[in-house]
DNA sequence: GTCTATAGGTTGATAGAC
DNA sequence: GTCTATCAACCTATAGAC
C-alpha cells in the first residue's frame, strides 16, 4: 500500500497513437472541461485531423470513457473489498495519487462525469465509502463526519498536490493548471508524497473521531 | 452569526422577471451545468423567447455573473475582514448555507467559474482562507491541514445539505438534484441546520489541530 | 417587454480518396 | 492511418415589428 511513488502503469512514452490521444485529451479536458474541449483542439495539438481521431475512437464520449475507466474501476474494486475505515482511507489517498489527473477532471468537471455515464456509479461509490467510514450502527452525525473526512482528503489532496517531487512527464501542462487551481506558496514548501499521505490520513481520522468524547487519535 | 435559518434575501416570490430568470437559470445551471444549459431552455421554462432574455441580460455570461456575484462578493468581504480561524470557519459554514444553490453550481461546474471570470478571485480567496487557517508562522504541513479543513466543511456540507427542514420554494428542483448528488440515507435521518453547523465546525477544528501533540479541541 | 426571423459561427460526426 | 470535404444540428446574438 506504499505505492505512492511507484507507478505500475506502462512505460511513460509508449507512443501508440491511441495512448497519445488519451494523454492530450485528458490534459485538455482538465484544463478547459470536457464540453468546452473540441475534437478539433485535440486533433490540432496532436498534429492530426478530427477524422483521424474517429479512426481510433468511435465518439468523443468513448474517448472520455477510456480515460476515466481506470480510476473508477479501481475505486470500485477497492470499496467492494470492504476494508476497515483506516485502510480504506489509506487506499483512497493512494488511489488519488496514482490517478491524480483523472481525479482532477471528474472532481472539478461535473459534465465529464455525466458524459462518461459515471454519475450513478460514483454516487453509489461515495455512498458506500461514507457508510463504511460511518462505522457500525451510525448516528446521523456520523454520516456527516464520514462525508467531511472523505472531503478533507479529496480537497486537501487536490490543493496540496503540487508537492510532488517531479511532474509526470506524460502530463506537462497539468502542473501549470494545478498551480493555477491551487494558488498556494511554492511547491518546494510542501511535504513530499509520503508525508502528505500521513497528514491527510491523520486529518481524516481526526474528523471521524471529532464527535467522540476522547478526541485523541492513535498515531498512524 | 446564527443566521443559519434567517434569510436576509428579499421576499422569496418577488416575481420580477429579472429575478424569475435568475432563479430558473440557476436551477438549470446547477442541474446540467452552465455550458450545457442553452438560453432556449431557460426561455422555454419561463414561457418566453430567447430574444426576451436579451432584453433583461446583455449576454448569457452576464446572466451567469448576476447569479454568482452575491456569493463571491460576500465571501470576499468575509475573508478580507481577517477574522480568527474559528470565526472564519463559522462564517464560512453560514455563507455556504445561505448561498447553497450558487455554491453547488460553482463548486461542481468548473466551466461556470471560468465563464463568470471568477477563477482568479476564487483562487485568491482560497489562498487567503488557507493562509488564515494555517495560523501564524505555518509549516508546510499546516497549509495542507488548512486546505483539508476547508475541504471537510465544503464537502461535508454539500453531502449533508439535504438535512434542511424545508426546501427553498424558489429552488424546487434543486433538492432532487442534491438528492441524486448526495446519495445517502433519507433526509429525515440528518441533523438540522444548527447541529450540522456544529458538527462541521468541530470536524474542521479537529483537522486543524490534527498535527499538534494535544489533539483535544475546546468545545465550541 | 415580448415576438418572429435570421445571421454567423462552432461542433460532432460521416463519406470516400489515398 | 490519415487526409479533404462536407453535413446537419445546435448555439449565441441581433434586427426590427408589434
Amino acid at each position: 500500500m506504499q505505492s505512492l511513488y511507484t507507478h505500475t502503469k506502462a512505460a511513460p512514452d509508449a507512443g501508440g497513437t491511441k495512448e497519445r490521444i488519451q494523454q492530450v485529451a485528458l490534459e485538455l479536458f482538465v484544463l478547459h472541461g470536457y464540453e468546452k474541449t473540441s475534437l478539433r483542439e485535440i486533433a490540432d495539438r496532436l498534429g492530426i485531423t478530427k477524422a483521424a481521431l474517429y479512426y481510433h475512437y468511435a465518439s468523443k464520449q468513448e474517448l472520455l470513457k477510456s480515460v476515466t475507466q481506470p480510476l473508477i474501476d479501481e475505486f470500485e474494486t477497492m470499496v467492494h473489498a470492504d476494508p476497515p475505515p483506516e485502510e480504506l482511507l489509506r487506499s483512497y489517498i493512494d488511489l488519488l495519487y496514482r490517478h491524480r489527473a483523472v481525479f482532477q477532471l471528474v472532481a472539478n468537471d461535473h459534465s465529464s462525469l455525466a458524459a462518461a455515464e459515471l454519475v450513478e456509479r460514483s454516487v453509489q461509490l461515495r455512498r458506500d465509502v461514507v457508510r463504511q467510514l460511518a462505522g457500525p450502527d451510525p448516528r446521523p452525525a456520523d454520516y456527516v463526519r464520514a462525508a467531511a473526512a472523505f472531503g478533507a482528503i479529496s480537497q486537501g489532496f487536490m490543493v496540496a498536490r503540487r508537492a510532488e517531487p517531479a511532474a509526470d512527464p506524460a502530463l506537462p501542462d497539468l502542473e501549470a493548471a494545478a498551480e493555477a487551481a491551487a494558488g498556494l506558496p511554492g511547491p518546494a514548501d510542501y511535504p513530499d508524497g509520503a508525508e502528505l499521505a500521513r497528514i491527510l490520513l491523520d486529518a481524516a481520522l481526526a474528523v471521524l473521531h471529532s464527535g467522540t468524547g476522547s478526541r485523541g487519535v492513535p498515531g498512524a
